[in-house]
DNA sequence: TTATTAAACGCAATTCTGTTGCAAATATAA
DNA sequence: TTATATTTGCAACAGAATTGCGTTTAATAA
């Protein structure tokens, strides 16, 4: 309860998770940003990094059918500037991520945003929709 | 390519396991199960008997929000009884999973069925939605 | 500009999760 | 009952994620 709350602050690790998901457009697993990073990040500060960007509202997690956990950028979800720190239920992500069997890339399908019509007896603060398929440059 | 197909067969553990959902209604991880076997079942012949399920058609996997795999029942993706083994895509679980964040429980809601308009430039294999909120037991 | 403070970092060690190999036990079909 | 193939438990292994701690770095106040 008495959760601290860390004050935001740049750092390179963060900046660099940021530019390489803006670069690739896809949603990345820690691994990617391992062997992307290579000697130049360690492990453990890229997990603290990613953590962190996703209470500051800059990313969010999609696990996969397979339970690997990626991350994407949020659009439209940043938070006030007052208070820097997002609860897991305060991302709305309701579009599509997308994951393809062939090139195995996880990708956010912004404008697919299906409507899901739980009974009212259900209270929902979340929802992610995942499809596996072909994707469009694969499906060829 | 070569892949040996199994011939289905009964076993203690495969029989508990399926009894266990059956009680619990709710989808378990493998956590779940160990916790519950406690020392009569191993770790391993756990994992290899879920793994068996789901190829026989029996159980589903879900990945919930933090990547945690969970097994639930089959309604109605029982395969014919000649081949009895199926591909991960054969499954068919586009009905809603529910995840309590109060008691943790995740369900399948088999009457909501959300519709997804993916453009046709994508082949959709199969789908995942997954709902986090809080379930009718806890919202009261 | 320098000093102070808290966050970020790297490294080592640890824990947790899932997999593989193998010998013994068990289910099924002949 | 016998033959065959699957299931099981145990030990060892591999990979993923977490924790502790001393050091470095960014932000802010003096």
């Amino acid at each position: 309860m008495d959760k601290k709350i860390k004050r935001e602050r740049s750092s390179t690790t963060k900046t660099e998770i940021i530019n390489l998901l803006i670069q690739t457009k896809k949603a990345l697993s820690h691994k990617d940003f391992q062997e992307f990073f290579e000697k130049n990040i360690d492990r453990v500060t890229i997990y603290r990094a990613l953590d962190r960007l996703v209470l500051e509202g800059k990313l969010h997690k999609i696990a996969n059918f397979d339970g690997v956990i990626h991350y994407a950028l949020c659009a439209g979800c940043d938070l006030d500037s007052e208070r820097k720190t997002a609860t897991p239920y305060e991302h709305k992500h309701e579009h599509v991520h997308f994951s393809c069997v062939v090139c195995h890339e996880t990708t956010c399908i912004e404008q697919v945003v299906p409507k899901i019509d739980m009974p009212s007896t259900y209270k929902v603060l979340e929802a992610q929709i995942l499809v596996n398929g072909i994707c469009e440059k694969c499906n060829k």
